[in-house]
DNA sequence: TTATTACATTGCAATATTACGATTAAACTT
DNA sequence: AAGTTTAATCGTAATATTGCAATGTAATAA
């Protein structure tokens, strides 16, 4: 079917995998690091850097902002992008509690 | 098209989005979820406690175990699912330096 | 006004993912 | 041996994702 039944996880467990999922493609890996590296807006510049076509890159930003991940700003003809600092947070502390879990309880029963 | 062209990025991006989409669903959070809650070995009752077919809870798990983040161990007819330690702990690694950018030397222009 | 530039949107083809019924495989039970 | 239990695999339908050419849009430049 290629349908997640969120309804049957809870909100955390949905809140988790949307914003893996937006992890989980290599262009907006690079996109994120790309916007972290120049520590400022992107204005353009990222189809070049990334070697796909502007309407995928557009897509993948796209994503990107729904999420909240970033932000997008018009100047002129051109758009500025970059990090959304507080919501990038945001995604931080519940991603780390999930991937922070205690080890050392864990039994080696395997 | 729906493939992901990998040559064009880098092994650490690749590697990123790999565990990225392995946690992009919510049914292999629940998964990983209940492992860490249970601290043990779980023999078989993913499929009620999650409530997904039991095909369907095989195939997460094959996912899960083929990234090498639980291990599964035959027990007569059968089989015990735990985290897999090291390897989280390697995963924890990556998408810790991925997701933990400094923040602070952002420039807020948008 | 008529380009031009930069980006978004649309439409579509190719591929991937998800879910599950049916079946198979392996180990145990009687 | 025959039945039972548990989980993997196969096959397939439904849906989602990815990528890009073509087109649309909005601001600027000539």
């Amino acid at each position: 079917m290629g349908l997640a039944k969120t309804e049957m996880f809870t909100d955390q467990q949905n809140e988790i995998s949307l914003y893996a999922k937006v992890f989980g493609h290599p262009a907006r890996v690079s996109i994120l690091q790309h916007l972290f590296k120049i520590n400022s807006c992107v204005c353009g510049d990222l189809v070049t850097e990334i070697g796909l076509a502007q309407p995928t890159i557009s897509q993948h930003l796209k994503e990107l902002k729904q999420l909240g991940l970033i932000k997008g700003n018009v100047e002129g003809t051109s758009v500025c992008y970059c990090i959304h600092k507080e919501n990038w947070t945001t995604m931080k502390t519940v991603m780390f509690k999930f991937l922070d879990q205690d080890l050392t309880k864990q039994q080696d029963c395997c």
